[in-house]
DNA sequence: TATGAAAGCGCGAATGG
DNA sequence: CCATTCGCGCTTTCATA
């Protein structure tokens, strides 16, 4: 992983369709080295697939919500990921430090259809949540940054 | 925004990367229907772009986080989107309802470089934080199922 | 909005520096 | 690890219905 590595994921990452062609003049390297590059990449699981952006209003979900949630049970075994993987309308699952154990960022179509979920996400995972509904979203999936600070100097890894 | 463009949009959410040969297949049609049903669907801003889905612990950011943040004067302008956009380590700002007024996602090498993106966020938006730390991530980035429960039915729009 | 054909270019593999 | 070459497949446009 070095610097024109970096560069290449930073520009997949802000035009995932870019043409091999484009990535070459970009960065300076022939059209097979990029080539090359990628398929590294992808391999090594750097890039771990290409995704169109899609605008969830144009498609009829226009309501976006966090859902944090807890066990009710604290002894009961953890597998809320994958008791809840069914329900599509989950976009992402993190585990997380605090006072809860996930959060879920969810896509709806309405109020109604909020309320459906919530009431699945508890029971099929038996726990309980705390919702915090989006109401706009001024930016989101920003691409890498090509340099962050500085990759990890001298790290044994 | 019929059947057939859900599905289109379905496949490229899944496969950014998709040929217009394999749209085709997959859908029935010709591949210049494809084609301009994929032009469409761009120009009207349903696919707004495509990205790379990086390994964030394969490029030195291991450590993500989201950052709740409130202003400490309620009565000053609320432009923090603006103020925090220059951070490339915040991938995503959604507006909230509840108790704080934005959701940041973020992504950093380490806790030492948190602790400093989180002055800066607090000096560069006149807010205080509250950070919740990513220990995992079971799934993210699902791809939009291609039939939710029903395309909102006879709405003017 | 669909199809099919034609031109151009990008992709992908193989070879060699 | 990078550059060059080349055949095939894909993209893109146009004419047509």
């Amino acid at each position: 992983m070095e610097d024109i590595d970096r560069r290449i994921v930073g520009l997949l990452s802000s035009e995932g369709r870019s043409s091999f062609t484009d990535l070459a003049r970009e960065t300076g390297l022939s059209v097979s080295a990029v080539h090359q590059r990628v398929r590294r990449l992808e391999r090594r699981g750097v890039i771990r697939g290409y995704t169109a952006l899609v605008d969830h209003d144009a498609l009829g979900l226009p309501l976006t919500a966090f859902i944090s949630i807890k066990p009710i049970d604290p002894a009961a075994p953890d597998d809320a990921p994958e008791r809840l993987a069914h329900l599509t309308a989950i976009e992402a699952c993190h585990s997380v430090a605090g006072d809860e154990s996930y959060i879920l960022k969810v896509r709806v179509a309405s109020p109604g259809e909020l309320e459906t979920l919530l009431q699945e996400i508890r029971t099929a995972a038996g726990v309980s949540t705390r919702t915090t509904v989006v109401l706009s979203t001024p930016f989101e999936h920003r691409p890498v940054a090509a340099a962050p600070g500085e990759p990890p100097a001298a790290e044994v890894s």
